[in-house]
DNA sequence: TTTCGCCTCACGGGATCCCGTGAGGTCAGG
DNA sequence: CCTGACCTCACGGGATCCCGTGAGGCGAAA
């Protein structure tokens, strides 16, 4: 049992240093308990499944495996009480917004001072948001043109197949290869990847691989 | 002055959170002295080119505006007093390779416990050599083929033109479009490609793409 | 039940890339 | 001087991608 008033926190990065690194900033500040630490968000989800939950779950979000999109959306789902905050390399909008969107209660930059990330932790684990000032600027440039202020419309939203047709894309996968492998036919590969380019707002397979690169899909 | 038997640090990376983290994990050993950190190369170089200069650095390899690799470069040509240890996200073999050839006298994985870096420290700071398990492993599985150990041949070696192409190529620009942007032929753009491609060992335009991000070339 | 999103498939034409092959010029270093 | 690395250019043919357009089935949600 934790004593009252502390925060129980979990801890998920694929990085054992950056584990390292959070556990001893935040390990400074009294009010804070680290319940545990995970390499991968399928190791959270199962033990979180079993044993006891904590208040709040930081998370990267570019992980390999599964990244923190699905892994926060996994979360919100079934753990609806546990405040989830990201914590994130960089400050693309579209990320920003894919993660909100999937319940994160708060992102703060990996960029950010140290007592930011703490003054985060016990904004979110008393039911409040909080966005480094990096995050909101990068989610207001990239909602330029449509007036939504946050968290309305699909920002990016790739369907299962999409997601599983780009993997093969960034892969260095031909059209006639990836029809093969899913055992359907060119012509709906090649209109999936269409629906790609236009939903991702690129012009060519390379904007495709770019945006899978950095979103870590492979 | 530092207290003789102290080895002193200076920590470059782009992400403010990783230098916290290192600091706090670094701080709790007293043999060593963080001087300053960094969260770009070319504040590393301006600062050291007047400053004290520290027994080791510490640095990232993948960074935007200078990479580990090229830092690494100008550091050893400049000081080459100071002993480089690379810290990097990834252990692929190829970049390990680059960031040896460039002569960096560690390489410690973010996945590592925190212990096996301050051991690599100590370690390069008495010109000794430092890799991680999984680092030379990498190496090894990335050399098979050739019988020379480490550091012999040019791992991926671009000329500058290439690499000006690639970042071109990675930002989604058409061959047309390339050759118009550099005043050349368009042949001389397909040619290019046609060598990045034989040299990066890749199959197609979306290879070099994902290489390009990769290396954090974009 | 009627949408609506998703997955599937088709076709034709133009743009672009992939590949092999060959070659001339410059410039640094042996 | 001659080698070697680099940058430049050419061409032809096949593979692949890009684009517009249209359409049927299926399952979930309204």
């Amino acid at each position: 049992m934790t004593t009252p008033g502390n925060i129980s926190l979990i801890l998920v990065d694929d990085h054992q240093v950056v584990l390292d690194g959070l556990s001893a900033v935040l390990g400074t500040d009294p009010a804070l308990e680290i319940l545990r630490t995970f390499t991968s968000g399928t190791q959270c989800l199962s033990a979180l499944a079993g044993g006891p939950l904590p208040q709040v779950v930081v998370m990267d979000v570019q992980m390999p495996e599964m990244d923190g999109y699905t892994l926060c959306e996994a979360m919100t789902e079934q753990f609806p009480e546990v405040a989830v905050l990201a914590l994130s390399m960089n400050s693309s909008g579209p990320e920003i917004r894919r993660m909100l969107q999937a319940g994160a209660k708060g992102y703060v930059l990996k960029e950010a001072p140290k007592d930011e990330l703490i003054r985060a932790i016990k904004a979110v684990a008393q039911g409040q948001n909080f966005y480094s000032a990096g995050a909101t600027q990068a989610v207001m440039h990239s909602l330029q043109g449509d007036g939504v202020p946050v968290s309305a419309g699909p920002p990016v939203r790739l369907t299962p197949r999409e997601k599983e047709i780009l993997k093969l894309i960034a892969n260095e996968r031909s059209t006639p290869e990836i029809a093969e492998e899913l055992s359907i036919s060119e012509n709906t590969v090649e209109t999936h990847r269409k629906n790609l380019i236009s939903k991702l707002q690129v012009r060519n397979l390379a904007g495709l691989v770019k945006y899978a690169v950095q979103e870590g899909l492979v």
